[in-house]
DNA sequence: GCCCCTTTGAAGCTT
DNA sequence: AAGCTTCAAAGGGGC
């Protein structure tokens, strides 16, 4: 299992990961994803067929083929790392990230001694120059300025496929990161993003105008001090947090955020664990439900935490206090990074509408991508737990254990249910 | 309204 | 250490 080191010894996407990603995916990658799409659900299901039946009709020159379908959505993908990257390029100590030749790309050239397929000595010079092609800076209207003369427009991505079309300038990245406030404003970026641009009054980086930056950043003037996450403004539409700053800042129980200077540029600098008193349930100051904090929804269970749990909290903390705590959920692991770009395409290709169709072939698509490939959704995730660890470090993954119903185990590892063997 | 389904991966827990 | 469990997302379907 990949491993973080924390500061940067993070082997995400191990060898053993990859491996067995290959391995499966000559076997299982078969799946005919140019299946028409105007085939709708009741026909897809009723032609649910065993995978194997039809693999043997699919070759791996097929597969070959078929890869470069995901390019655009990487391209989009990319985008968010190139902005999340640049997040998280502030919240390092100047060190590690320090100083991109290109602010467009954050982590051109940095040694990501972490990252076995990304930027590690064994990196390929493919691979290394695969990064820098593939992390333009945003191209969007209005962002022209800001774009490197070196860098390759998507246009450059020569195997690119029409794919779904994101309506009304819907940044692509919607599905992937859902950082963001839905009621965030797009049409403000963050301020983190351009720490050149101080606010002439309070000499703190200010909200650029929008014609400064890309109009893909959500965050808007009034959202002050609802900051759901460096990255928030990266998904502009879908509002889905993925987590959150705690109401009122960084208050118990996750109280030990270090707020750096970077780091609060990179949350924002207008956001002070100071400057802002809890908001009753959840809410922000500016009074909107942060779409993060979702312990209202989860069932609470409190009878079933581990005894670590109990350890962790004062003897004298009542139960209460710990059903208000908000729910900070799991960072996103790379495949559920990959379905969130991915689900759209596939649902607009294949007309599913079940999840547990639609994931089943995410599935097969995800061991179908290439090395390199999943080792972007790899990075980003570990990305996403390095931020996820800086935002609650006292939040564990056990935290969660025991707010939702445990679910039921199925007790027929063999044999699959039948309806959900989907093809697209 | 809640849970199941389904996927992979990360992390915690148990043996 | 190995294996198991839970939870992340998603949304239709079932109860």
């Amino acid at each position: 299992m990949p491993q973080l080191n924390g500061g940067g010894g993070d082997d995400l996407g191990a060898n053993d990961e990859m491996i067995s990603f290959k391995d499966e995916g000559e076997q299982e990658e078969k799946i005919s994803e140019n299946v028409s799409a105007e085939r709708d659900l009741d026909d897809v299901k009723s032609s649910l067929v065993n995978e194997s039946e039809n693999n043997s009709s699919s070759s791996d020159s097929e597969q070959a083929e078929r890869r470069p379908q995901t390019r655009p959505d990487l391209e989009s993908y990319e985008k968010a790392r190139d902005y999340f990257s640049e997040a998280l390029r502030r919240q390092q100590d100047g060190g590690f990230f320090k100083s991109p030749h290109y602010p467009g790309y954050p982590f051109l050239m940095i040694p990501d001694l972490s990252n076995p397929y990304l930027s590690n000595g064994s990196l390929s010079p493919s691979a290394r120059t695969y990064l820098q092609m593939k992390w333009p800076i945003l191209d969007v209207p209005g962002s022209a300025g800001l774009k490197d003369s070196r860098s390759p427009t998507p246009g450059h991505l020569s195997n690119k496929v029409p794919v779904v079309q994101h309506a009304h300038h819907v940044h692509p990245l919607t599905p992937l990161i859902t950082y963001s406030n839905e009621h965030f404003s797009p049409g403000t970026p963050p301020s983190h993003l351009s720490p050149e641009i101080l606010d002439p009054k309070t000499g703190i980086p200010r909200t650029p105008h929008p014609s400064e930056l890309s109009p893909y950043y959500p965050l808007s003037p009034g959202a002050v001090g609802s900051i759901a996450h460096p990255l928030g403004w990266l998904m502009p539409q879908q509002g889905q947090p993925m987590y959150s700053i705690p109401p009122g800042g960084f208050r118990h129980p996750y109280p030990a955020l270090a707020m750096n200077a970077s780091m609060s540029s990179l949350v924002s600098s207008r956001f002070s664990p100071h400057m802002v008193s809890p908001p009753p349930h959840g809410l922000h100051q500016t009074g909107i439900p942060h779409p993060a904090i979702v312990s209202p929804g989860i069932k609470q269970e409190p009878c079933d935490m581990s005894p670590s749990m109990h350890a962790r909290k004062s003897p004298v903390a009542p139960k209460k206090e710990e059903d208000k705590r908000p729910h900070i959920k799991k960072p996103l692991n790379a495949f559920m990074l990959y379905m969130k770009e991915m689900r759209a395409k596939v649902v607009a290709e294949c007309t599913l509408k079940e999840s547990a169709a639609i994931n089943q072939i995410l599935g097969r698509r995800w061991h179908s991508l290439s090395r390199e490939e999943q080792a972007k959704y790899y990075e980003l995730a570990r990305k996403e737990r390095q931020l996820h660890s800086q935002l609650y470090p006292g939040w564990s993954a056990r935290d969660n254990y025991g707010k939702r119903k445990k679910r039921k185990r199925d007790n027929k590892p063999d044999s699959k249910p039948e309806a959900y063997e989907v093809q697209c």
